[in-house]
DNA sequence: CTTGATGCAAATGGTTTGCATGTTT
DNA sequence: AAACATGCAAACCATTTGCATCAAG
């Protein structure tokens, strides 16, 4: 809690820092996002997390702050298959290998790119930026039907 | 054409070797996919190319065959970004690294993934098929802005 | 006070579904 | 004839947008 508030503080000390404004509703998703990070947070999710304290906020202010929060380069917008789209701060890229027949998933370091990403700079001068990747296929248990 | 047409029929009596029933609206779509297969076609798209020939096959209908398809193991649904979902034929996979700017695309060989698939079996059981998958970043021009 | 963010309601757009009818086997 | 695919219209659901109001700087 002492650790989470540092860290909304801190990104709250961003957006000062760079002239943006800091409002009830920015402070919010941050916080969600904080809270709920590891789990693939839809923009649905977030709102009912926030409106827990702020039922005030409506969900089209979700979304721009969630447009916005991306623009300025502080969180990803994540698609995994049909889902709705997910968000999660861009500076933990992570990586899933996802079973296509039960939805398994398993987390990969983000260090398992690092060769692609390297030949794409070599041969096409691509600076990659992973942020979020989904490799499907087969877990070892539905492997075996 | 003649090449085409091998395919199709091919195709065609694949469905038929496995008892499922053959259509005018399937045999049509996979001829649309065998033409447009190249460019990521989207369900629209497909129905466009499809009503030229036979204008009373219904979207819908497009999308329940595409449903089938992607059920029988024969098409991948793919989906990048926001983009509307796209679909191939399940033999040809491929990769793409994606601009996050310009949206530039790069074609990569499936091969790039070996090393990754090799490691997902042997640490993890997981036999992966990456059927298209989109690595982001910034293309070589953007990269210089 | 000025600019930009928000609430609300309504629109959008891709995709899905219920049902009566037509087609494949 | 039985099983299934299709056309059509309507529903769905995530996301976006117009506009009047409100809050942050």
């Amino acid at each position: 809690m002492v650790s989470r508030d540092l860290e909304l503080d801190d990104l709250i000390a961003q957006l000062r820092g760079s002239g943006e404004r800091v409002t009830t509703a920015r402070r919010a998703v941050l916080d969600a996002l904080i809270r709920d990070g590891d789990e693939h947070p839809s923009a649905d999710r977030l709102a009912r997390q926030v409106n827990k304290q702020h039922p005030d906020v409506h969900l089209s202010t979700i979304y721009r702050t969630l447009d916005f929060l991306e623009q300025i380069g502080m969180i990803v917008q994540v698609r995994v298959g049909d889902e709705p789209a997910s968000y999660h701060f861009a500076d933990q890229p992570h990586h899933h290998a996802i079973c296509d027949r039960c939805g398994a998933t398993i987390e990969l370091p983000s260090t398992v790119f690092a060769p692609i990403v390297r030949r794409l700079s070599r041969e096409h001068g691509f600076e990659a930026r992973p942020h979020h990747i989904a490799i499907g296929g087969r877990c070892s248990e539905c492997r075996q039907s």
